[in-house]
This record gives C-alpha cells, structure tokens and sequence, in this order.
DNA sequence: GGTCATGTTTTTGTATACACAGTGTATTTT
DNA sequence: AAAATACACTGTGTATACAAAAACATGACC
C-alpha cells in the first residue's frame, strides 16, 4: 500500500502532464505535491527523477522541477522526426507483436472508441497516447522505442482539441482516425509489415493537418465579407 | 562542493558502465557505492534513477539496481536500428551545428586521436563514445537523440576490444575510424547534409564490421591441418 | 526613483534513522 | 532424514530533521 501511493503518484503526474492539466512550463513545487499525493519528499523526488527521464518534467540544479515546455522551436524537429519514426515503430509491431499484446492492443482500441463516442475528450486522448505507446512495445525495440515515447509526449499534449470536435468536419475526422486504428490493427495481425508502414504514415498525415492548425491556427474570423463591411462602416 | 560528489558519483558510474569494468548484469549494492563515492543514499538513489533513466541500468522494486544487460536478442534490433539513427543524426548535425559545438567536436577528435595514438584503450572508447554523443548535441533533436543515446551505451559496450588492436589489419581499421571521424567534420563543416549521411553510413559498414566479430567470434584456432594432425594422431 | 546591500523566508539538497521486504539458515517437528 | 516454520540478516523504501542555496522583501544610499 505504502508502495501504490508512490505509484499513483507518479501514473496521476504522468496524466496531469499528458492532459496539459499540468501546462508545459509550469513550476512544480514538491511539497505541494507530497501534500495531494500524500508521499514524503523522498519518494516524491524519485518520481520527479523518473519523470525526467522520461522527458515530461525537466529538473533544473538548486531550482526544482517545471513541466517540460513546448517551444516552437522544438515543434519544428516534431514535425521533421515524427513520420520517420512512427512508420519504421509500425513496421516493426508488425513483425514482432505477440499475441497478448496484440489482445490488449484491440481493448484499448475499444475503450478509444467509447470514450470518443461519449465526448469524454481528456479519457479519449490518454487512450489515443496509450494505443500508440503499446504499439511500441510490440516493435519491441529498446533503441528506437525512446524515441516514439518522447514524440508521444508532445503530439497527446498537441492533440488535446482533436478530441473535443466542434465541427462536423471534425467529427470526420476523428472516426477517420478511428478506423484508421482498425486498419493498423488488422495489418498487424496479417504480419503485413510494409502495410502497417503506410497506414501509420496515413494515419500521421491525418494527425499533422490537425496539428499544424493547432501550433498555427487559422485566421480570425474575419472573411472578406466582413472587411467590406467595416470598408463601409468607415 | 557537496553537490560535486553527487556530480562526480554520476559520471564515475557512467564511466564504468561503458567500459564495462561493470559487466553486463551486474549487481549493484548501494551501500558499497555510497561509501566508494563518499555520498549518503539518497543522492546515491537519485543518480541511480537517473542513470535508469538513461538505460544504462535498470531498477526493479526492493530487488536493487545491476548493470543494464546486453542479451543476444536485443543485439538483433541494434544492428537493425543504428544505421537508420545514426544517418538521420548526421544529416541533421550538418543541417543544425552551431560554432562551439563544432569546435567542442574537434577537440574531442584530436583527444581521441591522441588517446588512441598512446593506446590508452579505455580512454579512446570513451572519447569515441563522447564524439558521437556531441554528433547528437548537433543534431539538436530532442526526439531522436534518445534513441541515439540508448545506441551509443551498447554500441561502446561492444566495441571495447575495437581499441585494443592485436594485428596490423585491426591498427588499419582505426586508421580508417579516425579518417571518418575528420570527413564527417569536415562534412558538417560545409553543411553537406547528403554526405554527412553517407560518412555516417560507411562509419557504420566499417563498426558493423568489427562488431559482429565480437558478437560471433571467429572459430577457435583449429584448422584444417591441425585436425588432419589429429586425425592421424588416433 | 532606482539600485545595491543585507536579513528573512522559502525551497531544494543531504544525512540519518527507522520500517519493511526478501533471502537464507537453523531448529523443530514429523 | 526430510520438510516446514520461525528467526535473523541483508538490503531496499520512506519519513524526517538538518544544511545550504535561492528568492524575496526591506531599507539605506546614490
């Protein structure tokens, strides 16, 4: 028991961080965290340690601990390294999946699916992040997994709007990305490894559009109607 | 001062791990290394996590910490994964160096050649480790330089023997390391992204090489003669 | 009014003591 | 003699007290 609340605490900093409940570059103060996650600071700076290696949180000598940022400069590498790695991660969950795996793959899937079709967009997008992170473990490749954890981090904390669609088109998109998941997972259980490549580059295509909206959102409201209107107004 | 043994107690650990004074697999008792490094547990507990974090060792609940290991099975998805890693972190090294870090690439070199020179075996593996490692500081992509890193432990691992030449052809074959190491130099240098990849690549062929030697070591010295000699012996 | 110095408060880093888990061994029981 | 259980020992996990550093506020001086 003693041992699950180190545990919980670091699952629940892990969520807050993903959800951008926790916003990149906010301060963490340890005991205020020891006091919600009720752990003393030992344990609690163990988790931070870890979170750290895992590339969430960054700690800084004599200055403690704040929530990794999201520069834009860093966007930039995102966008060039992403596809690079989740089409070679897929290729290779194709070859070397195992059956339980595979298994808990599909519920989390299923789980992915409900979630999206209850509007409960904070669960839906965990799940999204879950889905692809076990897509890593069947690749089951120690060197290059680290990488697809790190892209991981941002793209859920990028794609916390996807979630939450407010337009048909949205909508579409989303079921889109769903069946998408479906077609993967059926690729993967082909062994079919060049397919498995292209669909994830599919479903990255699908995911940047969504993205770079987010890191550059459209105009303002502002269409040429309007700009003729206040032409007139003035 | 405090905060150096701490410090100091880090980098010592890294050290022996990639030097493989600390075998693969190896136990870690951390009373030991608080008394060999002068520092009390929990900061000893910190650098542990951290070097976890890193994979150059791995942590299991009330069962201590041992040297990350390096099976057979896992080798198989290095060979498969350097390559990829390594040319991308070129390229991007000669798209994105910045002054200093080059000038730090450069020093590092000339150490490793002098090193090498005097046959300080060790050394020279570290500062091999220490150029490819700066290759990923250059590369500045906060998404693939872990995987790199993960690459970079087993692959100095592998190649302690690599700096130890017994015959003339293996002398050749560092020749040839060190020569690599200057192209790619100067291949960053004027930003020749293509090139830098294939440098990477062909430095690679030739550590492949060598490598594999250590993973499948030659037969035991026992040639057709000797079991001609032997046969006749019965 | 702004800047620098100094004392106070807050926060982080370290040591240590204690609690708990896992392992091995010895003694008892069958 | 073999098996089982209790006990001691070793080593890990956690809490807390103390030390050190950074941040902050106050006041003096230019």
């Amino acid at each position: 028991m003693t041992q699950n609340r180190k545990q919980h605490c670091l699952l629940a900093l892990r969520e807050r961080i993903l959800s951008t409940e926790l916003e990149p570059g906010a301060d963490l103060d340890e005991l205020s965290l020891c006091e919600t996650y009720g752990v003393s600071r030992t344990p609690l700076r163990e988790v931070l340690q870890r979170l750290s290696g895992e590339g969430l949180i960054q700690l800084e000598e004599n200055r403690g601990a704040k929530v990794a940022s999201m520069d834009v400069r860093v966007m930039r590498t995102f966008f060039q390294t992403a596809p690079l790695v989740y089409a070679n991660i897929s290729a290779l969950a194709a070859e070397n999946w195992t059956g339980p795996q595979l298994d808990t793959l599909k519920q989390t899937q299923s789980a992915f699916a409900v979630a999206m079709r209850r509007g409960e967009a904070s669960e839906a997008a965990l799940l999204n992040h879950r889905f692809h992170a076990e897509i890593g473990l069947m690749a089951d490749n120690a060197y290059l997994v680290p990488s697809l954890n790190r892209l991981l981090i941002d793209h859920t904390r990028m794609s916390q709007t996807f979630y939450r669609p407010t337009s048909e088109a949205d909508r579409d998109r989303v079921r889109l990305a769903i069946e998408q998941h479906d077609a993967m997972i059926a690729a993967f259980e082909r062994r079919e490894t060049a397919l498995s490549m292209d669909l994830a580059l599919q479903h990255w295509d699908l995911s940047r559009d969504q993205l770079e909206r987010f890191v550059r959102p459209g105009p303002l409201p502002l269409d040429v109607h309007s700009l003729e209107a206040r032409r007139h107004a003035v």
